[in-house]
DNA sequence: AGGAATGAAAG
DNA sequence: CTTTCATTCCT
């Protein structure tokens, strides 16, 4: 493995908004739980055998990934041009560089295989969100009209409120928000095959050589610009494993701070973060949770979704053969439009191969889409609808389903020729319309529609393409809180009338059936407390948050019993 | 097999 | 932290 390949393999990960040696900041880096810890140290004592593997499994993913010709990395406007390539992937890491960072260990030989969608290359699967549950998209629909009815209710309380609310729907009502959860997850796991609902423990972020001169090292060529720096600097030197994760996070985040725009401090960056992965090697293999080394050394393949370059047709080309496709009433309908707005994007575009102004179009596609569909009164506001979400919703899901509609190209319809108006007016407007790419795989998903939301457009990188969540969200049916209270009081009552007679308790296991859900995470909540017991030492400052606790909570139960008296 | 643990959203 | 739930791990 030499330099070049590595200096290659930096570039790509710069390219991709992400760093090679970045360590997440996420909580679940670390495992810290208590039954993986026997583990860590079973490895620890564990054969040189697994660790030669281990060891073995890291280098090869470390530095077999990249076979590809080396481009200089003073090539600036080469980056800038590959991003411009690919096309969505790159804003996207600008506008959320520091999510998940563990890009190393995902890299392997396989990586190289042209076949490999570029999709997955900055977000390994494991690496991914999970995929929400039903009530967590409930949740994510019904928190804005719960917080709207408590402004001051803590977001804690919040989500109890809504996990009473979700206890007292029933199937009928779940249901869309079931099929969902399972309809994502479902599509989430397609797009992610080698998703693991455990997060993976931090890779070895480096194994460095403890003791340089013990170790036959692999050095990189003398030439090498960074090579004064890679000898300087050797944190494997100052620290011992453990201490290394936190020098190397240190560095990391020194790198992943770094904004990604900044093309000057790719040199600058890439000397410091070449000395690292140099020395990776030779070193002995730090130890590993169990399950890691398993995955691992099962998959060595594992990062076979991580592809570097050339990846996927390019969405708005595709959206362009699909317009394309068109040519009846759309047509005139697209000529009108285009009489009316300026052609300027496209034929920018085609003039010299910079398709600087497409790229920047789609910096903020979300917004313009957004300001597009407000200003055509098309759409209601996404702000707007989380302040009247209770009002706009149903609304909103009638727009969008006739939207959808109009999408779903049936000749002859009216719809369809708004739904391909609406994608021309967005186009001449410069604006980015996002419909749902008709190429699905499954066929369900066709009649999609796939809008920006401001969240959802750069943040869920392993989401599945072509699957807005935050707009199924949006076009599920919303939920009345009043109908919540209405139904909350009625159980009361209920649950009054049972208490007094004294009788029937099947009956009142029914309906009790809050108090029982409570049970689970009421055990949990023990558990915590039992876990927080060993973890925290501050006293005081338990005591004041249980205090607050409890007088939120009673504030909150007391607003609940006063509409509910209401 | 089943209980425990985890993490998904959201501030 | 707080909710529910799906999933995984461990006994």
């Amino acid at each position: 493995m030499n330099f070049l390949s590595m200096q290659n393999a930096f570039t790509k990960s710069h390219n991709n908004n992400s760093f090679l040696l970045s360590e997440s900041p996420s909580k679940n880096t670390f495992i810290s739980d208590s039954r993986r810890t026997p583990i860590e140290n079973n490895n620890r004592i564990s054969s040189n055998g697994q660790e030669r593997k281990l060891q073995e499994v890291w280098s090869m993913h470390k530095f077999e990934m990249d076979k590809v010709k080396v481009e200089p990395m003073v090539n600036f406007n080469n980056i800038k041009m590959t991003w411009a390539e690919t096309q969505e992937i790159p804003q996207e890491r600008i506008e959320e560089p520091t999510e998940h960072t563990l890009e190393v260990e995902e890299t392997s030989p396989k990586t190289d295989e042209p076949e490999m969608q570029n999709e997955k290359e900055e977000s390994p699967s494991h690496h991914a969100r999970r995929p929400p549950n039903a009530f967590l998209i409930f949740c994510k629909k019904h928190r804005p009209i719960v917080r709207e009815r408590f402004p001051n209710l803590e977001n804690r309380g919040v989500t109890k409120i809504l996990g009473e609310w979700w206890a007292l729907l029933n199937v009928t009502e779940k249901q869309p928000y079931n099929d969902l959860a399972k309809e994502y997850k479902d599509a989430f796991l397609s797009a992610n095959p080698n998703f693991r609902w455990y997060k993976l423990p931090a890779p070895p972020l480096r194994t460095l050589t403890p003791r340089p001169t013990t170790v036959t090292k692999v050095t990189p060529p003398l030439s090498s610009p960074s090579n004064k720096l890679l000898s300087e600097f050797t944190p494997g030197k100052l620290a011992d494993e453990s201490q290394l994760g936190g020098l190397t996070s240190l560095m990391n985040n020194n790198f992943t701070a770094t904004p990604k725009t900044d093309f000057e401090n790719i040199n600058y960056e890439s000397s410091l973060s070449s000395p690292v992965s140099v020395i990776q090697p030779t070193t002995p293999p730090k130890p590993i949770k169990k399950r890691f080394f398993e995955y691992y050394s099962e998959n060595k393949g594992c990062a076979r979704n991580i592809l570097p370059d050339g990846g996927g047709p390019d969405s708005s080309v595709v959206e362009e053969q699909n317009n394309s496709n068109n040519m009846t009433q759309q047509d005139l309908m697209n000529k009108v439009v285009d009489g009316i707005f300026a052609k300027q994007p496209e034929d920018s575009t085609e003039k010299n191969g910079t398709k600087e102004i497409r790229k920047s179009e789609r910096m903020c596609k979300g917004k313009r889409y957004e300001i597009f569909m407000v200003e055509g009164k098309l759409l209601g506001n996404k702000r707007e609808n989380k302040l009247m979400q209770q009002k706009h919703c149903k609304i909103d899901s009638k727009i969008e389903t006739e939207l959808s509609a109009a999408n779903n190209n049936k000749p002859g319809t009216p719809k369809l020729d708004l739904g391909n108006t609406i994608k021309r007016l967005a186009e001449r407007t410069n604006i980015k319309l996002d419909f749902e790419n008709q190429n699905d795989d499954n066929g369900e998903t066709n009649q999609r529609t796939r809008t920006i939301s401001e969240t959802s457009e750069g943040s869920n990188k392993n989401s599945p393409p072509n699957f807005n969540l935050d707009l199924r969200i949006s076009n599920l049916p919303c939920l009345s809180y009043d109908e919540f209270l209405q139904r909350k009081r009625e159980s009361k009552k209920r649950k009054i009338r049972i208490k007094t007679d004294g009788e029937s308790k099947h009956k009142a296991q029914k309906l009790d059936k809050t108090e029982t859900h409570l049970v689970g995470s009421k055990k949990r909540k023990n558990k915590q407390s039992i876990t927080h017991l060993g973890k925290k030492e501050d006293g005081l400052s338990t005591d004041l948050i249980g205090l607050a606790t409890l007088a939120e909570v009673a504030a909150n139960t007391e607003k609940i019993n006063e509409q509910i008296s209401e």
